[in-house]
DNA sequence: CTGAAAGCGCTTACAG
DNA sequence: CTGAAAGCGCTTACAG
């Protein structure tokens, strides 16, 4: 049984209204008084219940973020900014998983609604367009990651992708190379893939490089194992590419570890280039070359923006770009 | 403005509590003015405040996760866990990272509180006793992680941290090594350094080798970086080590790259175990022979363990023992 | 400077 | 089978 302002207001012989002056540091009041009552909160351990406030307030403070899963080394750091960001504005942030299903990712929405969130900070599927529209049309302001959505109340926030891929490529062939593959990434047509595979292709056009679609592999799933496998594939089918371009870093880590096996050194007989920068990258063997984005400044942007909208219902904001950074370590 | 209960019996004729009756399917109602709220919910899109109804039952259906860092890569898959688990019961979770803070962890337990959650998950600090003891005194339920706290209304889950370092320096000892240094983990004595120093230590001793404590040296952060650099200078000062226990991956990672510039090879010139297994022990070249602890088990038997003492508060429950097991890959 | 009333959106006994 | 009243713990106008 927590204490109420009511036992508050019984033991400093004053009424409700005034503990919640007190509270709320909302003036008007004679310190004597104030001076009461700020003993009685002190004797009871008193708190004021944010559920019984947000109730009245139409204000929880609360956000939701809702990744496609924590597990993937990409999100910890993203989490981390914006549970830092929230933190600060003593907001609580609830954490969901997605699995990159449009299903899930809508009922978890819908839930984190029902909890009457202030905010959502959200890293869509690849396939969530109208779900997304409909529920931004009814629920605001929404934050939305790498996902483009025209709507009043949402607020975007987009990696350089397309700059990162060029960046990595242009390297490549500054080092020489001439026949350079890529491993696309999932099967879906995300932003980021969408813009990383055009980024590539026109810095090969760009250098006068022709682009060979057999040499652009597509992955199931963006990880480790993944990566290992379909450069295997790669390397025996086109043996005279000398360099590798990955969607991230998890694929262009299972391309090391495959060059390994091969008997392919890194980056002496095959060159590979990532992208994200996630925390292993610089300490793989060789460490990886890749293209880094601020993973914790994101999260950090996506919930300062989040606090903005809630200040400024009114105002609408420009999309906030990422930029990109080319981290030359050992694979290339 | 979202809909509430009003609308709905407005719109079905009927009157607020019939409403709440058929969204709770607390029986007792006729077929016909079922169907007929039921239509009114659907056309009004209308979902049932959580808050409000909180603010009433005292049930949010809201928990806490509290861990140190979620960029440690041990955290995530606990977290994991964690959100598998509540989001089969519906409930959500908030996140919160407590560096390792007592006073911090403080803060964030009080503010989790306020927000009425159900209960809370916690990997408390090294030196929480005091606070954790009075919070516990007034807040229940609560599930701790790696840490004896022994009060009503707190469960407990505790890892195998001594048996772990036993089979790992038990596999080394059986490979012929017998000069065995530890990186023992972060200065402050958390339940999982003294237990795994112990079971190192024990297992020596029950195979007739000597401990050597200068072979024996503290860790400020339990990162790369700083296994790295102690076990640079381990093998400077004492050379005649042959294999390396360390506190958690993270460091056993760093020591197979100190190795490596050492021009030590690893196993041949220096074993090396780690503790965890997190995933890029799977990964590394070498891959890293580990302790693992089942972390996504962890986190989800952590959940279960919080509901079922909703459930059932009156109950008290036995700690939750996690078992470990050796994984033995190239490193050692 | 202080308080009584109404209400946020629900549920819980209690009547009919 | 259905409804009117009270209340969860607060805040928001409105009086005095």
């Amino acid at each position: 049984m927590p204490t109420t302002m009511r036992d508050v207001a019984l033991k400093a012989g004053v009424s409700i209204k005034t503990v919640s002056r007190v509270v709320n540091d909302s003036g008007e009041i004679s310190e004597a008084t104030r001076q009461r009552v700020l003993v009685a909160i002190e004797e009871l351990g008193y708190r004021p219940s944010r559920l019984a406030r947000a109730l009245v307030t139409q204000r929880s403070h609360t956000v939701g973020l809702l990744v496609a899963d924590i597990t993937n080394p990409f999100f910890p750091e993203v989490a981390r900014g914006v549970l830092d960001a929230a933190q600060t504005e003593g907001y609580n942030v609830f954490l969901c998983n997605t699995d990159g299903d449009p299903e899930q990712e809508l009922h978890l929405l819908h839930s984190l609604a029902d909890h009457a969130v202030d905010g959502i900070i959200i890293y869509p599927s690849y396939e969530s367009g109208e779900y997304l529209q409909t529920f931004a049309g009814q629920y605001r302001p929404l934050v939305i990651v790498n996902y483009y959505h025209d709507q009043q109340g949402v607020s975007l926030v987009i990696v350089d992708h397309k700059r990162g891929a060029q960046l990595a490529v242009e390297h490549l062939i500054r080092q020489g190379h001439i026949a350079i593959g890529m491993l696309s990434g999932v099967r879906n047509p995300s932003l980021g893939k969408v813009r990383r595979i055009q980024g590539f292709k026109e810095a090969l056009t760009a250098h006068g490089l022709p682009v060979v679609e057999e040499w652009i592999v597509a992955n199931k799933e963006p990880t480790f194992a993944d990566g290992y496998a379909s450069t295997r594939q790669l390397l025996s089918q086109h043996p005279q590419i000398t360099a590798i371009f990955a969607y991230n870093d998890l694929l262009a880590l299972g391309a090391i570890r495959a060059c390994n096996d091969l008997g392919r050194r890194v980056p002496a007989d095959c060159a590979i280039v990532g992208f994200d920068d996630i925390p292993w990258a610089a300490t793989s063997i060789p460490t990886l070359t890749t293209v880094r984005v601020d993973k914790y400044l994101l999260g950090y942007q996506a919930m300062t923006r989040l606090l903005e909208m809630l200040e400024q219902p009114e105002l609408s904001f420009p999309p906030i770009c990422m930029d990109v950074e080319l981290i030359i370590r050992e694979s290339a």
